[in-house]
DNA sequence: CTGAAAGCGCTAACAG
DNA sequence: CTGTTAGCGCTTTCAG
């Protein structure tokens, strides 16, 4: 593992100057003569000198890189998501470090505990489905250390957060499905410990109420991981059959392709006139059969964005006070 | 951005120790006793001590970090890789860190010289659809930076490699569609440029062959940007059905579904008669319509072998003499 | 304008 | 078994 390159010292050595002059030089600082960060910049630029960003980051207390915690990378949402991240940083300068939690409260604190202590400058996160404790993910914030949120963000905690409109996107898509003549419309959702649960739960309550529809809570079906397990989506298949739904909204990307391959898996043939809506940033929906209308977030730019105030937020010279949340709208996509 | 925290010295005053025992203690070096250690420990855990990673890199001149070059983070195949890649790194205590070429060689160069610069400890990599020049690729590796190749890999260098049995699975695929009775099989496949693509057309010469039916290279058809255009795959319809086929084999991931989406835009409904198969990694592909029958190559598992090549090759004392190509089977999802 | 020296936090000879 | 010291590569006072 012997891949040696050159220091600061080797220059100075090789030019007869200091290792710090040749520092300046580098850093273009306006202590050093015009003809010596010549010489410098030209014989870096001929032996292909490349600073060290770890001793660096060690002299400078910051590392230039930014941690993500995501559930699940192999997700079209959240692989777009970092798409938008990656893009940021990249021209910024910053390094994206990943970690996923598969849903796991456990998992996700030592992933953020483990890109703290690896001393990434900041997080960009969006909570599991399983997570209650937020407590010390509030001490670190308390500390200084700068986090936010984005898509699953905590109610509790003050800080900068990105998410979708999911209210109105919910509103709208529901509002498609009345106006394709459905009354009784189930709704399949995730974790009710998430913000985005209650969030399109409320859109969902909102649309119905816009159009004189009763609120029936026997056609809300919970699924504590999300459609991470296709049983979950199954069961509540069975209990809203009972219920004789004539159409759905879905509220999550693995939940509305789980429920469509659910429909496929034959048992449910006889719902083939149920009209589905959901949430989904699959690129290929138009592709699904059965046919669904999707909701679909801005994921890149919620990446982007959020990459954005993170980046503000560690560079900023003063501790942020107003902290604000972007409201991203999603779009419909009719089927 | 004032999140302090402990350091040796720190511990080492409070106890009145030396900073050096101390660093020996945590680490469990057998010259300390076992009454220093557990007081150290305990001392450190009630602190909650975390080592200084930085400054354990600059000494150790090791980052525990390893680098990502793929085309496409959004993208099913990649990142169903990067998940793999992730499982090993989190156990083996590497960081991961993504960047992503858009098939741009420019980029990728970019890329891996800032990856290397910014001492990460090896790097995972496909090669983009443009890449040439791997001159600056092989320099690297012969001043012993770790590179593990995977999917599309450069036959030139000689390195860790891990690829699907292309010419298999695809092999597979088209005696699937002569089963079906197709004979005039068209090819859509990608840049001419990628090791994968020459694979490909083996298996598919092969299987031809073997079924005592002709090549026409007029069935064939490249796509430069493997379908990241939606236009390149409308051009090459356009030509192909010129030539009056009955069946298709697709080569590559974008390429698949953005054919299915041509077929969809309406322009070639005369073509539904047209038997599909394709590589594909998209977990939902049997909801597709059109149907398509989809090779699907095992790409958790070809990221999680990768990684740990990579590892191996890192932490290995010695230079590596004897590199190996791991090939993996794909498997045929019939529609 | 340039150099000497200290220090970021950690590890590892070397001495005792 | 423990402490002293030097040094990883860089930046930055402080002196000149």
């Amino acid at each position: 593992m012997a891949y040696e390159n050159y220091t600061i010292k080797d220059i100075a050595k090789a030019l007869n100057l200091s290792p710090s002059t040749v520092s300046r030089a580098l850093r273009d600082s306006y202590e050093i003569s015009a003809e010596t960060k010549q010489i410098v910049l030209e014989y870096a630029e001929k032996i292909n000198y490349r600073a060290n960003p770890i001793a660096r980051s060690l002299k400078e207390r910051k590392s230039n890189s930014i941690g993500i915690v995501i559930s699940e990378i192999a997700n079209t949402f959240f692989s777009q998501v970092i798409d938008g991240i990656e893009s940021v940083a990249q021209e910024k300068n910053y390094q994206v470090v990943i970690s996923q939690t598969n849903e796991s409260s456990e998992r996700e604190r030592l992933n953020i505990e483990y890109l703290y202590s690896r001393s990434t400058d900041g997080l960009l996160m969006t909570l599991s489905s399983e997570t209650t404790d937020l407590s010390y993910i509030e001490r670190l914030i308390s500390r200084g250390f700068p986090i936010v949120f984005f898509d699953r963000v905590p109610n509790q905690i003050d800080a900068f957060k990105v998410i979708a409109d999911n209210k109105q996107g919910t509103f709208d898509a529901v509002q498609y499905l009345i106006d394709s003549g459905k009354r009784r419309i189930a709704h399949l959702t995730g974790s009710q410990r998430l913000s985005i649960t209650g969030e399109r739960l409320e859109g969902y309550k909102n649309a119905l109420a816009a159009n004189g529809l009763p609120f029936n809570p026997d056609l809300i079906k919970y699924c504590e991981y999300g459609g991470l397990h296709l049983e979950e989506i199954e069961i509540a298949i069975a209990e809203l059959v009972k219920e004789n739904y004539d159409a759905i909204f879905i509220s999550g990307d693995k939940l509305s392709t789980g429920y469509l391959q659910a429909m496929k898996n034959n048992a449910y043939l006889e719902l083939n006139t149920i009209k589905i809506a959901g949430f989904t940033n699959s690129k290929v929906v138009n592709l699904f059969s059965p046919t669904i209308t999707a909701v679909s977030q801005p994921a890149f730019e919620m990446g982007k964005q959020a990459a954005e105030l993170l980046i503000r937020q560690i560079e900023s010279k003063y501790a942020i006070e107003e902290f604000e949340t972007v409201v991203l709208p999603t779009s419909l996509i009719k089927e």
